[in-house]
Order: structure tokens, then sequence, then C-alpha cells
RNA sequence: GGCCUGUUGGAGAAGCGGCUUAACUCAUAUCCCUUUCAAGGAUACAUUCAUGGGUUCGAAUCCCGUACAGGUCACCA
């Protein structure tokens, strides 16, 4: 009669490590007291999500902050779902938000010792460890086809029995060694499973980092941990990689709480000692007043190319996450005068536990705050390789006369209240067309919006003499003070106070005069600081489109 | 359908048995300031904490039921 060392030995001949020698290759981490281990383990089947940075993100953080080791590990075993290429995009975005690995799969190979970081590399670890629990009994080869499977089910539904691979309904559970042997010499096609020892009616529980306590059913469902391709499950891996790249925290989002008791079970049966779990919440959106989870296919901002395409700095995205994962982040940033979320002292039990809905709204704020306090030597060059790669018509103004363009970028920027105009950098382009004469052509191709009551005439005069008095290359008060002089010639109430009490005396106010210019200059009603715009467009240009602009 | 998790304003949320007339922030609205806008300042915005019961002198806070939402039940992660 066979034993199960017979079958492990006919199912994996290759293998001759054993767990301890793998326990040797890939030892504890000499870490100080309360650093953690965290890691982000993507799946590289498409683009980076907004829920997959904000788990790298938590991460990350976790792991800096204790002074541990935060890595990277590529959940490549679903091979048809595999994306080429997607694995380096992923950590090419990740790194434009400063999420690099410690350790881990890069593109251009693995860095650390605790690899490799990919699991599709892995199969021999995973085989190890499967051939000992063949040998142990503890897991088995099954020969059910698809078509078995889905009958099963197909069965269990009809009579309302709890689906799955389980106890009674655990085929090839009972086959003995020598019948799986005699299987597997006729070539019929085999995955391992595992034999659960659990009882679904009683329950475990477990600690939550963010939630607490949990309790649930026992698994009692022979999972398949090695599939017919020779490569693991997620829940094989998860526990064989995390256990031996000695993983001391596991975030992940919250889908995976069910699974959880397998995952113990794992670690239980296996005798290794399971890591912290927290689970976090998924990012919702809200959509005809229901709340789902963000998509992928319907949702643009799920994307994180598309946050970072239409130029919302990657501070900002980030500085909006941490304000979800802990609300009293915001609190923080008053206190401390500061954005610098590395300095803030995150904690999962202040995580909320239903999943925030994305504020674009809020966001934008956020980016206002960050954008806002970057000063203009060092916004100009990230706007300007932002415009590089994804804005031509910015980044050919830029290149026509970069220092012009830093002029721009600079109105009421460095002083204490800087303009908070700008969410995004792609806010930039339309807000300073007015600048460009070749865009200030097109917006007077339209009539400019003068107030009508004054007569044509009015206006040329009063143009006229703005050009020729008006004060240049000086400081604004005494700007402002030959404005309101020509003004003053013109019929304007120098002091809005004497128009209010007297309007038919007067053309109009002084407010009513910076206005006429402000039009004639930029187009529209709207603009930031005129004294400025009149020093970036110079004398020349603006005596020109003063003259012109009747 | 079973199980798990959750439910405080338009949004993020604080609160965890009396100090709550529910903090703070975003959004929105109005006003002030102001040469426009952005900003800044001020004010308004949940008589009520999904809902129905219960416990208690007292509940958003504790207990039970119901509803709703999300998740999960794969050789996908």
């Amino acid at each position: 009669m066979a034993t199960n060392e017979d079958l492990a030995n006919l199912l994996f001949p290759e293998v001759t490590e054993t767990i301890a020698d793998l326990e040797k290759r890939f030892p504890e981490r000499n870490l100080p007291e309360g650093a953690q281990v965290t890691r982000f383990a993507p799946s590289p089947t498409g683009f980076l999500h907004t829920g997959s940075l904000f788990t790298a993100f938590i991460a990350r953080t976790v792991a800096k902050q204790s002074g541990g080791v935060y890595f990277f590990r590529l959940e490549d075993t679903d091979t048809k779902r595999t994306i080429a290429g997607s694995a380096d995009d992923l950590i090419h975005q990740l790194s434009q938000f400063g999420i690099v690995a410690d350790e881990g799969y890069f593109p251009d190979g693995d860095k650390g010792v605790y690899g490799p970081y990919q699991q599709s590399k892995r199969a021999s670890i995973y085989k190890v460890v499967i051939k000992e629990l063949v040998r142990q009994g503890k897991a088995y080869p099954d020969f059910m086809t698809a078509d078995e499977l889905a009958a099963l089910r197909k069965f269990q539904e009809d009579n309302k029995i709890l689906p799955g691979y389980y106890g009674p309904y655990a085929r090839d559970r009972r086959l003995t060694v020598d019948e799986a042997i005699e299987k597997i010499k006729a070539g019929t096609p085999w995955v391992i499973r595992y034999r659960s020892m659990g009882d679904h009616d009683k329950k475990i529980k477990f600690t939550d980092r963010i939630r607490g306590t949990i309790e649930i059913a026992d698994n009692d469902v022979d999972i398949v941990i090695l599939k017919g391709d020779g490569l693991p499950t997620y829940h094989f891996a998860h526990v064989v990689d995390d256990h031996f790249m000695r993983t001391t925290i596991v975030t992940r989002g919250e889908e995976w709480i069910p699974s959880t008791p397998i995952h113990l079970q794992l670690f239980r049966d296996l005798g290794w000692k399971a890591p912290k779990y927290a689970h976090l919440p998924v990012i919702m959106k809200l959509d005809h007043g229901n709340k789902r989870k963000l998509s992928k296919r319907k949702d643009p901002e799920a994307a994180v190319s598309y946050l970072l395409k239409i130029g919302y700095p990657p501070k900002a995205i980030l500085v909006y996450l941490m304000s979800i994962a802990n609300s009293n982040f915001e609190e923080w940033t008053f206190q401390n005068k500061s954005y610098d979320y590395t300095q803030f002292p995150f904690s999962f039990k202040k995580m909320s536990l239903d999943g925030a809905l994305f504020d674009e709204s809020k966001l934008n704020f956020f980016a206002k705050e960050v954008l806002a306090g970057i000063p203009t030597s060092v916004l100009a060059p990230e706007v300007m390789d932002w415009a590089k790669e994804n804005d031509a018509v910015l980044s050919s103004k830029i290149n026509q006369d970069p220092a012009y363009f830093t002029k721009i970028l600079g109105i009421e920027r460095d002083r204490p209240n800087p303009r908070k105009d700008y969410a995004k950098y792609s806010d930039i382009e339309p807000a300073t067309r007015f600048f460009y004469d070749e865009d200030f052509a097109k917006i007077k191709a339209n009539p400019l919006p003068f107030n009508p009551k004054y007569e044509p005439s009015f206006l040329k005069a009063f143009f006229a003499d703005a050009a020729e008095k008006m004060a240049y290359g000086t400081t604004e008060s005494t700007w402002w003070d030959s404005v309101k002089s020509i003004a003053a010639a013109h019929g304007f109430a120098i002091a809005n106070k004497d128009y209010k009490a007297n309007p038919s005396a007067y053309q109009g106010s002084v407010s009513d005069a910076a206005e006429l210019i402000r039009i004639a200059l930029t187009g529209a009603k709207d603009s930031p600081n005129l004294h400025e715009v009149i020093e970036i467009l110079g004398k020349d240009h603006v005596q020109q489109r003063l003259r012109s602009a009747i």
C-alpha cells in the first residue's frame, strides 16, 4: 500500500528542499522593537487604481513611521489576466508619489534578500510547502473537471445548500492514496486542495487593527492551493509569501475579510505565526444616490493616471488620501501649519470603517492649498515637466519664453497669502491665455465686454490717455495713483463713496475705470492683480492693447 | 440566499451613558473687506444621530428586531 510520502514524491519529484531549508534561507528580520514590515502586493492586471494607491500609501506610511520595511510584491499568478507592462507602469506611477519600496520587485530586477518578489517566479518555493503538506496528508490532489465542479455547484444551489467543495461534497478528499496515484499515472489532470479541518459551525475570532475583533465562521472548504498551471492561488501564496518575507502587518482591502479564516487556518496548521491584519475601507463613489466602489471602467478618477494627467500635484492627492484615512489629519495640518503628511502620526484606530466617497471638491481644496504653498521657483519646473508630457499647447508656450511664463505663474504667489486659483496644472493654461498675443487676438475676435453705457469715443479717449500717462515700472501704489488721476480727469469718482453719494455727477467710480482697463488688457472682467499683469505684459504691450481696445 | 462589515448634514467626520443647544473641515448661501477675481473675515446650513422597540433618572452613545448599503461565497486576486 502506497503512502502519502509516495504520493508527494510522485506529484513533486523535482522538489528536494524542505520547509526547514526555506526557514534558513529567509530568516527572521533583525528589526528594532515595534518596527513593522508591510507590503503592497498588486496584480499586474491594469492601471493603478486610486484605491490601490491608498493601500500602498498606508502600507508605506506604517512601515516608515515604525522604522520598518515596506516592500513591493507582484502577484502575477493569474496569467490570463496579466497585462504586459502594467507592473512597470504601477511602479512608475507609485514613484511619482514618492512611494518607492525598500525592497521588492523592480522593473530592472529585484532588490532585497527575501525574493523573488514575483509570485510566478516562486513556484518552487510554494511546491516545497505543498509537498510537505501532501506528505502529511494535509493536502491532496483533486481530479474534478470544470464541468463536474459546475454541476456540483448547480446541485448545491438548487437544493439551497451552501456552495463549495467541502465535507461530503469534497469528492476526492476521500480518495485513497492508491486511487490517487493511479489517476495521476493515468495522466488525469489535477490540482492540489487543502484538507480543511475547520468546522463551519464554529466561529473563529481575530483582531483587525482597524475594526477590532471580528468573529466569523471557520472555513471548512477544501480550497485549491495549487492550480492546474502549477501556480498557487492567492490564499496560499499570501500565507507562504508573507511568512517567508516576514511581513508583520498585512494591509489589504476589506473585501478580504471573509477569506481571512482560510488564511488563519493555513498559518495555524503550518505552525507559523500569522501577521496582524488591517482591512482598509474601500473608496466609494456616489452613483445615482447609491454608494458603490470606484470603478475602473466607469469613473475616470479611479485611475491615478487620469488624476496625474489633468495635473493634480501628487502631494495634493496624498494629502487628500491622508485626510480620508485619518480625519484628524486636517486638524493636525492647522496646528502644524504643514501638509507634510510624513510627519503626521497615522493611526489605524482612527480610520473610518466604511468607505469614504471620493470627493473631488475636497481634493480641489487641498490641491489649491498645496499648490499655493509651493514657491514659484519650484513650481515652474514642475509645471514644465508636466506640460511636456500632458499639454502640448502649454508646453509650446512655455518654450517660447520660459522666463515670461515663470513670471505669469508667480503672480501673487510668493507671499504670505498666495493666490489659490489653480487646483491642477491643467487650470493654468486657460487662465493665462490673455498673456499671449495669439490667444488675445482670439479673445478680441468677439467684442470686449465693456459696459455699453460708455460711448466708443469716450473709451477711446480714456484709453489713449491711460496708455500715455499710466505709471510703468513703479510700485503698485504709485501706479494706482496715476490711474486714479487719469480716471478723475475723465470724470470718474476717485472714491467709491463719492460715486455712491452722487452717481449722476460721475462717469463711474474708480472701480469702473479699473474695470475698463482690465477688460482692455485681459479681455475679461476678472483677472489677477492688474498691476502685476501690467508689469508682466510690459509697457509696449499695454499701450498697444489700450490703444487698440476700441 | 448564507455569512461578514457598516449606517451621525450635500461630503470627510468628532463624539463612545450626563460638560452636545452634535466639534472641526470641505461644499453651498449671504454679508464684510476690496480696483475685479482668487484669497481673507463674519454668519447661516443635522431640534437630531437609518428605523421601531427596550434598558436607564438620563442614549447618537448600551441591548434586541427591522430596513438599507457595501463586501464575500472561483483552478481571480
